[in-house]
RNA sequence: GGCGGGUUGCCCGAGCGGCCAAUGGGAGCGGACUGUAAAUCCGUCGCGAAAGCUUCGAAGGUUCGAAUCCUUCACCCGCCA
């Protein structure tokens, strides 16, 4: 974890300029509960799948900008929540089983430990703190839940929100779907009460669950606790990340999402989006992203903006010596110079970071082959498809006959092939002579 | 429990006995233009070189022939109890 300077500026305006703040309860009341002292605040996570994506960053790294500022982290893995499914626009969700989601939470658990700080030491008492909501709610009976929480909920309240009037104008909702806002407010509640937490960050799409909450709190311990969400960088799936490249979510998790791969997701980012992205996903400061905003409008072409990005964000997430990795493979690959320049240490270096394949000259291996040996193409129609539309190359040279087959002056350090698929897929084939 | 509606390719959504591997839109992918951007335009989009093969919730059946008809099962939705 990077260490970072001393913060002089208020962490609500940090927060305003950065464009993290949608919605909140009374800023001036939080304001003046910030000032006195730290406070706790929290934010959950739920399984939904095996590891957080990179939209679940930006409340996360909230909680970290918080506790920078001197304020008491808690990170919340629904084991709980994860059980029942947030209602969502698309319908219905299907149940995963308890054993799918105990082991999604533990996985998510293990991530969302990596950016906080539980160091409680410094004598300040902001060292994070870990929660699971299965803890309080998983031995919880139903008439408890219903007279200590439900009788505290007005259905006419719940019917009214946006999501539950979108759903039971499509596809009708379950009692279970609809029973998540209590859940989550009783979360609010035990932390409050268990913690003395008061405050509850979340994306945008959480306010109706965090205010009830809020609510719930202020009826049951009369007390007057905070709320603030931070716009959606994803949609409501969490799945789109922007539009500008590829599909498909971009996750925390190595295997799922190569550290080569997120670097250069992000070092794609369209210059309308990498502004506002440096400002959310990263703990530069204003100084500097203003800099890269001068220069990505006055040397679009150059990317430092989107450099400097997937650079810092990829350090955040998986280290700065997997940076120095990603960033010399992406040099060699995407570089201006012919392959046949690198040295076989480079090319290995980056073909690490690549996805690979291997193949055997004497089974003369066609280009289709080739592609298909490496995962650069998923069936062989794919990568006739390829080559026939002029996107597939090896070794920076086009390569248009879907016979073709590689000779031994072709192997780069006497094994190495390096194939790409358009502009921005590239792989590696290790080539047995 | 009763009655009615639904389940189609990554998503939405047509098809309602042969001309359906299945209209259309979106996403995705490739090309042109650029900057490994954006926008735009063009192409492509089940597997297979092809013959052909496997798809339209599941399993059976009718038929020369079914995504389309029948039966059973599962799940979803609506109204009623």
């Amino acid at each position: 974890m990077r260490e970072d300077g001393p913060v002089s500026e208020h962490i609500l305006d940090e927060l305003s300029w950065r464009g993290l703040i949608a919605q909140s309860t009374d800023l001036d009341a939080l304001r003046r509960d910030l000032d006195s002292g730290p406070l706790t605040l929290y934010c959950g996570f739920d399984p939904t799948a095996p590891s957080l994506h990179a939209g679940n960053l930006v409340p996360l790294l909230m909680l970290r900008r918080f506790q920078r500022a001197g304020h008491r982290p808690i990170v919340l893995a629904g084991g709980a929540t994860g059980m029942i499914g947030d209602p969502r626009d698309s319908g219905e969700r299907t149940l995963n089983t308890t054993d799918v989601v105990a082991e999604w939470a533990d996985r998510i658990r293990g991530q969302l430990e990596r950016f906080v700080d539980f160091d409680d030491s410094h004598g300040e008492g902001t060292g994070a703190v870990l929660a699971n909501n299965l803890d309080w709610t998983g031995g919880m009976s139903v008439l408890e839940f219903l007279r200590d929480v439900g009788k505290h909920f007005s259905i006419n309240v719940m019917l009214s929100r946006e999501t539950v009037k979108r759903r039971l104008e499509g596809d009708g909702m379950s009692y279970t779907e609809f029973s998540y806002l209590l859940l989550q407010s009783h979360d609010y509640l035990q932390l409050h009460r268990a913690h003395g937490c008061k405050l509850q960050l979340g994306g945008s799409d959480q306010w109706g669950n965090i205010i009830g909450g809020v609510d719930l709190v202020r009826r049951v311990d009369g007390e007057s606790v905070h709320a603030l969400t931070a716009p959606l960088v994803t949609d409501a799936e969490g799945r789109k990340f922007g539009k500008s490249t590829g599909g498909g979510n971009v996750w925390l998790d190595p295997e799922m999402t190569s550290p080569f791969a997120w670097y250069q997701y992000f070092v794609n980012v369209g210059d309308a989006d990498v502004i506002r992205y440096l400002r959310l996903f990263t703990f530069l400061d204003r100084e500097e992203i203003e800099a890269l905003e001068r220069d990505t409008a006055e040397r679009p072409h150059l990317r430092a903006a989107q450099k400097r990005l997937a650079e810092e964000f990829t350090t955040l997430v998986h280290g700065q010596h997997q940076t120095d990795q990603v960033v010399a493979a992406s040099q060699a690959l995407f570089g201006r110079g012919e392959f046949g320049g690198l040295d076989l240490g480079t090319l290995e270096a980056a073909m690490s970071e690549a996805p690979t394949g291997t193949a055997r000259l004497s089974d003369e291996p066609t280009i289709i082959d080739l592609f298909l040996a490496c995962g650069l193409a998923e069936s062989r129609g794919a990568a006739r498809r390829a080559v026939t539309e002029g996107g597939a190359y090896v070794n920076n040279g086009k390569v248009t006959d879907e016979a073709w087959t590689p000779s031994k002056e072709d192997l780069l350090h006497g094994k190495w092939l390096v194939l790409r698929r358009g502009k921005r897929n590239t792989a590696g084939v290790e080539v047995q002579v």
